[in-house]
DNA sequence: ATTATCTATAGATCTATAGATAATGC
DNA sequence: ATTATCTATAGATCTATAGATAATGC
């Protein structure tokens, strides 16, 4: 049965929303098509009505996770946005969490294309963080990516890990104290 | 044809090395069992012979991914860590990468005991990393694991971004420079 | 006799497409 | 008439197993 246009745009925007949590709980070749659509309440066969290819959703649902993340961390002070991105619980809510902690492993073997909304999504968070510094202008883009790649592998490392180890707690814990040394160094 | 012990033994190396190289470059989910043991010279019927499935594969290859990239940093100074780690060669290389940077996002989805053999590397790579630092032996634990969490979060982001980017190249050249000024402000 | 390898295949995925159905929007 | 959805399926994977073969090692 045909429906309406907007009752369209809402099912193609539940499967993005949808896809965009489950990728980073399960990878991008963790979640079938099939799988996705029942989760939707939609059947297999309609995906391709939305999307010409799984790939073409990657970039989407990928797109729209970094968007979600950069805007929680829009009004945070840079400590703020360190004690969110470098804890137990953003670890712990991988469908919830960063793109780039959950899903840049993968990401390095996508096509070109699709890694441009990586790279996108990459400069957004530098730049959010760069905007919550109140370094010297001259220097705060450097200390931005330094403290994203440094929150990244923590949660990264923290994550593969073994549940409740000792190691993935100390990762984080370590990571999180660095970030603020540095910030409380180079002010 | 049943074969001699030592050369079964070269087999199951061989399958292991290969698994070990391939896993890195396309992931876990990327490489299948036939075209692994195509690669090995064997046919993919003999593989159930050397292990019990693949995921005890992936233990055994990932285990030795990360033995090897340990060796290799042993007789470095942390500087040269900081220099052959965060590099060009080393992002361009997976194959020969460290497990770490090209497997962690996927070990996350792993059965915990396959994560136990992260956390042993992880744990291996921060002791080496830790034997190398002149630093003061109370802190230079915490040094070791803030070195590799960036070390790590900056191979990984900028394998994410397309090929020949700006990002990918600024996102290293930054956070090398960062990591031996750490260096040299917490000597 | 044991066993490492081989061929062949079972059974379960996966992405993508073809064609039928039925409600919107002209 | 158009089109978003549905059912059904094609064709290509994937991991794992069964049973035959042939060389080692008792």
């Amino acid at each position: 049965m045909r429906i309406s246009k907007e009752k369209r745009q809402e099912n193609h925007d539940r499967i993005v929303a949808t896809a965009s949590e489950m990728f980073r709980e399960r990878g991008f070749d963790g979640v079938g098509v099939a799988d996705l659509m029942e989760r939707a309440g939609l059947t297999h066969g309609g995906f391709y009505n939305h999307f010409a290819s799984k790939e073409s959703l990657i970039a989407e649902a990928s797109a729209k996770g970094f968007g979600e993340t950069t805007a929680r961390y829009a009004g945070y002070d840079v400590g703020a946005v360190i004690d969110a991105y470098v804890s137990r619980a953003h670890r712990d809510a991988r469908g919830q969490g960063c793109p780039a902690a959950a899903l840049s492993g993968e990401a390095a073997r996508l096509p070109e294309d699709t890694r441009a909304v990586f790279g996108e999504g990459i400069t957004g968070l530098v730049a959010a963080i760069e905007g919550s510094l109140a370094s010297n202008p001259k220097i705060a883009r450097a200390q931005a990516i330094s403290l994203l790649a440094q929150a990244v592998g923590a949660v990264v490392l923290s994550r593969a890990c073994p549940d409740a180890s000792a190691l993935a707690d100390e990762i984080l814990d370590t990571c999180r104290a660095d970030c603020h040394a540095t910030l409380a160094d180079r002010a």
